[in-house]
DNA sequence: CCTTATAATTGATAATTGTCAACTGGATAG
DNA sequence: CTATCCAGTTGACAATTATCAATTATAAGG
């Protein structure tokens, strides 16, 4: 691990009321690795050996069922993943791969849980990220299961609008292809969403998003702190 | 709250390694009400000043957005439910209401807040517990992007089978249309899936579920750990 | 530069799912 | 017993979404 590494992850969220004895021990037992893009991390069923945390690149979590996969999140530097399986001691839920070059840090499962137990900072740490995850993915099912796909997709560009700090033109993160299966729907799908937001003001040329008139996009998405705020 | 529930309460998961003075503690601030059917127990999108608790009874959480609505989950005792925005502080994510008389605990979430950071045994089971629920919640976004309607009304079949014993026959808990909201679906779309069902040997009659063909059904709903099984 | 591979789009079509309206049947209240 | 209510079902139809095949872009490699 570089050493210039250490002050960001202290500064994560999880790692930030620890006592530094904890913190160091932790970052003791770590493996840190890079990664080729496209390479799979994890793999659904697995047991769970390490907490897996991102420093650089991008990795995308995904799951499958019957030959059929689905993407149900990205992963950005810098953030952790699979705490819940880390935590229980259980199998991994979503497979992980490397999206771009990635470099990560695992922490062996069993000292996180020992940490956890003799860390009540760290334990309280852990209880917040999991709660927000909890409740991010509760968000995604009421998007999933309240909204159609056009509707997921014009809140999907009114989120990214807003990380893109609200810029009338911002470029996509993702390829397309990913963002329909994130959405829950098919990449041809997608494309002719996108073709029908067209009267809202909505233009995207590749990865170039346009949004001409908010207001109208925003009435056909009703974007809801209750659904898209992803974090609160 | 009746003296007579307490042993029941301390053995629940969640409270079952805390400290006895904690406990006590805890319980005093607590209230115990009795609902009738169909009262509103708490409105998404209001702070969460309770985590509430089933004793008896049967509770439902949903969620709306723009007049529609989705049934996410139905609580049975005993268990609690909303710890997630309890330990947040953040506002419900969901509404609940009571679909029978219900008996309820109330537990003022900043007294919830003040012994998790007291006691760490506590601390311990409530990131056990919200990590099951994470992954159960996990569990179900899969089911919902990975699966087909029909599929999910199989495998529903199938759970219910086990949490049946596995008798051939055996009861629906719930009504239809509740049903068909859980698994994301209208109740006439139900109603068409459970006649397409009848070459897999599913016969249902009011409430009355019959499996025939098990290997049959098996073979259509390829039923997951990873998916379905909803603890682990 | 061209070649090649892959993503994205488009058209045609099918499957799935939802909507609306009508009807059935069981439960309940008077 | 009858009237009423409402969940459930059914039919007809519409909307949404997926599938398949073909084509057009786009990006990467030699």
């Amino acid at each position: 691990m570089r050493p210039s590494d250490l002050p960001d992850l202290r500064n994560l969220e999880l790692f930030r009321d620890m006592e530094e004895a904890r913190f160091e021990e932790l970052m003791h037992a770590a493996y840190v690795q890079t990664f080729p893009p496209q390479v799979d991390l994890i793999t659904e069923g697995d047991m769970s050996d390490f907490l897996h945390i991102v420093l650089e690149g991008r990795v995308e979590l995904f799951a499958s069922w019957n030959k059929r996969e689905t993407v149900i999140a990205t992963v950005e530097p810098i953030s952790t993943f699979i705490l819940a399986a880390t935590i229980k001691d259980a199998p991994y839920l979503m497979s992980a791969r490397t999206l771009e070059k990635s470099r990560l840090i695992l922490l062996p499962s069993s000292d996180v849980r020992a940490v956890f137990d003799a860390d009540s900072g760290f334990a309280r740490s852990v209880v917040t990220e999991l709660a927000a995850r909890y409740r991010s993915v509760v968000k995604n099912t009421k998007n999933l299961k309240l909204r159609s796909s056009i509707e997921r997709l014009a809140n999907y560009l009114l989120q990214q609008y807003e990380e893109a700090g609200q810029a009338p033109t911002y470029d996509l993160t993702m390829e397309k292809r990913k963002i329909a299966s994130l959405l829950g729907m098919t990449p041809e799908n997608l494309s002719r969403a996108i073709k029908s937001l067209r009267p809202y003001g909505v233009t995207i040329d590749g990865q170039c998003v346009t949004i001409d008139k908010l207001g109208d996009l925003q009435g056909l998405a009703k974007p809801s702190p209750l659904i898209d705020d992803l974090n609160r």
